[in-house]
Formats: structure tokens, sequence, C-alpha cells
RNA sequence: CGGGGCGUGGCGCAGCCUGGCUAGCGCGCUUGGUUCGGGACCAAGAGGCCGCGAGUUCGAAUCUCGCCGCCCCGACCA
């Protein structure tokens, strides 16, 4: 492409909106602009960059079986009705003249599909897939393409006829996954994931190490062990039983409302104070007790909890309720809720906890005596420092962005489809679903995080829009415009895809800024200085080095780089 | 949804507190000329419902109220 005749805006200056580097360079380098919060149009040069990232994801998803389809992003609003997904909060955007739904997903149109032509375990297993366009009621969209309300995912989806097949569907896709981010370029690890809302029951996360990531992620410095906030655990140890065991006594702490107030108050460690966090799950209330300041993980107590919504009780409530004050709650003497405990907790005894009674509490509760439980679950969120479930070493936390998201999603989908078949043995089954999805914008931008330097970003070959950007220092000169027209043929002729910088109107100087800014990873500088000598420079745009090579030499020299 | 910030030619910003004459600067754009290897120079130009609406005032980019939009932090995140 001559860029005098391409639609390249580039920016010398930051826009004042972007603040994470792969925002401002997809924008400075004329990749994409903003159309409205978290919706962006992409110029021909960021699409061609997603193209090269969508070659891949086809030509790995084609390895493992894939079959491509166009699926339509307008879905009937009864489609979502029949799944329970219809009113998830911030899931769904709608349109206002019909009864229709942007999808954000496509288990709902897969699984009619499947419910419609899937009849037997002969037709199985299936793997389906779509590099489309995707819409979700984003709240707050956020880092430039990271988080947007449109978006273009690769969704794929399995179908089995049994739970083991699923297990192979699902470690297909795995390998596929680690192929697709390696060849992009991606320094990636995966973690063990909640599978959250989606059910199902298991799924893991492909991960980009970024402090601009909006998940948090464990991760142990020794052995592979990595887990999603959410999910991670430590080999923290129980706090287990203490010899004394004298019967429940009842105490004054007053103004005592926080663990670290009672602590200071009884002059000890929280290693025996057991804090009570209270929730509605479902409607009924729900005491949950946890070691000393350890703090409740959302996603583990709805994950522990099955169906049903999960919120924090509000003060009103938990007053009428006990009697007390949030504070001031503990097991004994709790009528009316169901109670359980974190796993830390397991027999403990020993303990001191709320008496339901403001400026009072309890000691030496014994959870095996005293309390009626209704189990014991991982529930805290895991701390940097704590030991590795696995090897012991310390975890460390960090956020990560999500590149790809692996589901077992077994039968729920298809059973609320009725998408079944028959097996062997004439029995209809439900179809066992897994679903894999890849954000392609992402796999951009996080490229883009991992490699930029200031004066612009530094694709590598196969992510690059261009191979090479040839670079004619000066148009005014007779020679330098014939080279670069015979480099620019050549190059093209050999089928290297180049950017040829023939811009009359620009001095030599804004041409390397610009060039620097896109990217490309080889730049071909042709110019009087190298004439001289019948040379053409070649330079490197990520070690900027540079070779000068003869005229006549440009495209074995290019090939020979480009295949290092 | 809570907290904070911003909205002024295409982009980046100043002006607003303390109301006043023709709304300013840098970049970019147009034309002409000179330059031509790290975002050139000179000259002449074009381009603004100062986010929208109401109000206060002789007079509003500037003060007041309402709304809209965008960004950041949090909540949320299938």
């Amino acid at each position: 492409m001559r860029l005098s005749k391409t639609f390249i805006p580039t920016l010398k200056e930051i826009p004042s909106d972007a603040v994470i580097p792969s925002h401002q360079l997809m924008l400075r380098a004329g990749l994409m602009r903003q159309l409205t919060a978290g919706v962006y149009a992409y110029l021909p040069l960021g699409y061609k960059a997603m193209l090269k990232a969508i070659q891949i994801l086809r030509e790995e998803m084609d390895a493992i079986g894939g079959q491509e389809f166009h699926l339509p992003a307008l879905n009937p609003e009864s489609l979502w009705i029949k799944t329970k997904r219809r009113h998830i909060p911030n899931l769904i955007l709608s349109i206002k003249e019909r009864d229709l739904v942007l999808a954000p997903t496509h288990e709902e149109v897969v699984g009619w599909i499947a419910a419609m032509h899937i009849q037997s375990y002969k037709d199985l297993p299936q793997i389906w897939y779509q590099i489309q366009t995707k819409f979700r009621n984003e709240p707050r969209p956020r880092s430039g393409v990271l988080r947007g309300r449109q978006f273009i995912m690769k969704d794929s989806y399995s179908l089995d006829a049994s739970w083991e097949g699923l297990d192979e569907r699902y470690e297909a896709h795995a390998e596929a996954y680690r192929r697709i981010f390696r060849r992009s370029g991606l320094d990636f690890f995966v973690v063990g994931a909640s599978s959250g809302a989606m059910g199902g029951s298991g799924s893991q996360e492909f991960m980009v190490d970024s402090e601009s990531g909006e998940d948090t992620v464990a991760r142990c410095k020794q052995c592979s062990y990595a887990a999603n906030l959410e999910v991670a655990t430590s080999g923290l140890a129980g706090i287990g039983r203490v010899p004394e065991n004298n019967p429940v006594k009842e105490f004054p702490t007053p103004n005592v409302r926080t663990i670290d107030e009672l602590a200071t108050f009884l002059k000890t460690t929280d290693e025996r104070l057991a804090k009570s966090v209270v929730y509605r799950h479902a409607d009924t209330p729900l005491l949950i007790l946890l070691v000393g300041n350890d703090q409740l993980n959302e996603s583990k107590l709805s994950a522990a909890l099955g169906e049903g919504a999960v919120r924090p009780i509000d003060a009103g409530e938990l007053k009428s309720l006990t009697g007390a004050d949030g504070g001031s709650i503990g097991p004994i003497g709790l009528k009316g809720f169901r109670i359980i405990a974190d796993k830390r907790l397991e027999n403990a005894n020993g303990l001191i906890s709320g008496a339901n009674r403001n400026d009072h509490h309890v000691r030496n509760i014994d959870l095996q005596r005293d309390v009626h439980l209704d189990g014991y679950h991982d529930l805290r969120t895991v701390l940097p420092g704590e030991p590795c479930p696995t090897c012991g070493a310390p975890l460390i936390v960090a956020n990560a962005i999500e590149i790809g998201h692996i589901f077992k999603l077994g039968t729920k989908y298809s059973e609320a489809l009725n998408a079944t078949f028959l097996d062997e043995s004439g029995q209809s089954q439900p179809i066992v679903m897994g679903s894999y999805g890849i954000g392609v914008e992402r796999i951009i931008a996080c490229h883009i995080e991992q490699s930029h330097d200031e004066h612009g970003i530094i694709w590598n070959k196969v992510l690059a829009p261009f191979a090479v950007h040839i670079v004619a220092a000066s148009m005014n000169n007779k020679e330098t415009v014939l080279v670069a027209n015979q480099t620019y043929r050549a190059l093209s002729d050999a089928g290297i895809e180049v950017l040829f910088d023939d811009r009359a109107s620009v001095t030599a100087g804004f041409k390397f800024k610009d060039a620097d800014l896109l990217g490309m990873p080889l730049q071909v500088i042709v110019g009087e200085r190298g004439l001289k000598e019948k040379k053409i420079e070649i330079k490197r745009r990520a070690t900027g080095e540079r070779t000068m090579v003869p005229a006549d030499g440009v495209v074995n020299a290019v090939r020979s780089m480009l295949s290092e």
C-alpha cells in the first residue's frame, strides 16, 4: 500500500481520554477511533491487524475440527427467557422497537440449532465456532478496547454425547488456545477460574499479566499453580482446637465493633476471633463465620450456595432479626439463620464471637459443641504471601487481562432448550456442551501492551498489519524515488506485505517518526545517503539495529530477516 | 449505581475563580514560496450555537439550576 493513498490518521499528541499504553497507541497509530463509550470503529490498519489474529484463530479452530458459523446478533428475547438469562444484570442490550435482544454470546442460538438437527449420538461430537461481534450491557466500559459494549469474539461450542467426550473437546480447546496465544506472540498463563453464573463444572482462563488487567490472579512463584482470585486457595492451615474447653460465657465489650478493635481490647491476636458476616441467600438469612480478619470471597460464597441470589443483609434487617448491630453478631443464640463457616474454622473451639447483643461478645465457643453448622466451605480470599496449596511457596497476587476462557457447561443449556439426542440404547439424553471464548481485540491490545516503547507500537511479524514499512527519505530526489518504487514492487512481487511511505508532502524526520509509531517489524529506508553506495538501509523496529544492504539484494535480506 | 474530573475550531489546551469590547495559544488543515535523514521555515488564509436547555444580569464561555456526553476510582463483570 502506498501511504500517500492510504487512510492512516496518526496523532502526534496523546488523546486525553486514553490512559493505558495500548489505548493511546491504538488511537495514535490510527488503528481505531472511539464512537461512544465502549464502542470503537476499526480503521483499515487496525482491522488488518485484527484479521491477522482472526486468521490464526480460524486455522487453529479448523485444526481441531471446528466448523465456522455465522450466527445472528439479533435474537428473539424469548430464547433468552427460556435459559433464564434474559434478566441477568448488566448482560443484555435490547432494542426498543421489537422484542429482540443483541446477543452477548451464542449458547442459546447454538442450542436452538442443535435442538433442531442433532438427533442421534451418531451426530456427535461437534465443534461449532464463530468470529463475530457481540454486545454487552457493560456498566462501565474502560481501558480502551479491553472492556467494551461491542466487541469481536471467537466463540466456540462443543456438543458431546458424554461428559468424557466433553473432557476431550475441552482439552482440545485448551491445547488450541495455547497454540493460538503462542503464535500470537503473547506472554500468557492459564489459571483455574470460576464458571460463575455460566454454570458448569470446570473452567480455565488464559491470562496476560498486566497492571491494567481487571482480573486478579494468585500465582505461585515456584510451581505452576495459578488461579483467579475468585477461586484461588492457599495452604494456610486451619486454626484447630485448643486444650481447655470451658462453657460459653458472655462478657461485655463496650464500643467494640471490628475484629481489630476486639483484638486490641482483648490484647490478643485475631486467630481465635470468629468474624460473622451476614448475607441473604434466596431470602434465607445466612451467617458466615470466618477466621479473624479473613476476607469473605463472594464468588466462593455463591459457588458454595448454588442457585439463588446472594446479597449482604442490610443494617435494618439485621437489627430486626438479631436485636444487634453488625459487629456484635455471632452464632450463639442466633435464631432463624443458616450458619456456614470457612474451612479454616473446621471443628475449632475456644472461639470468641459476637453475642447478638450490642457491646457484648461470647468466649469459649466450640463449633462442634455449641453451634448447629450447615457445613464448612472454602470461603476466604487468598492474600499475597500465603503458602501455595500445591508446593507451599509464597503466592503472589497480581492483575491480569483475560484473553480467553473455556467452560465445561454440561447440560444446563441443552436442557433448557430441549437439545437432546438418542443414545445407543435409544434413551433421550441432553447434549453435553462446552463453550470457549477468545476476545479478538484483546489479543491486539495485549500484544501492544506487551510490545511497545516510547516511540510507538512494536508489532511482531505475526500480527503486524504489514511486514515492511518502506520510507522514501525524499520524494524530490529522482534516484530515491526510482529505487524506492523498484523496492516496493520487488517486495510486493515477492509476496511480502509492504507499506510504502511515498508521501511527498512530509519530511524524512516526519516519516521516521510515523514509521516508529506504526511499528512494522522492518523499516526499509531508501535515501540519498545509502544510494551513494547503491545501498539501502533496513532497520529492525524492535531493536533499532540498522543494516545496509545492496539495493538489488533487499528482497533476500528482508526475507531472511522475516524468517528468523 | 456511589465518588471525583472534564466538555471551548480536527487534536492538545488557556480563558471561567473576580461577567464586559473582535474568544486565544500550540499542533493539524488550505494557498504560495523556501526546505528535504528524526515530527522544517516564512507569508497569507479557512475553520467556533464555548455540550444542550432554562434562569440571573444592561451584558454570560465565565454566575445559578436541570439535562446530556466522556474519562478516572469504586461497585459490577457470563
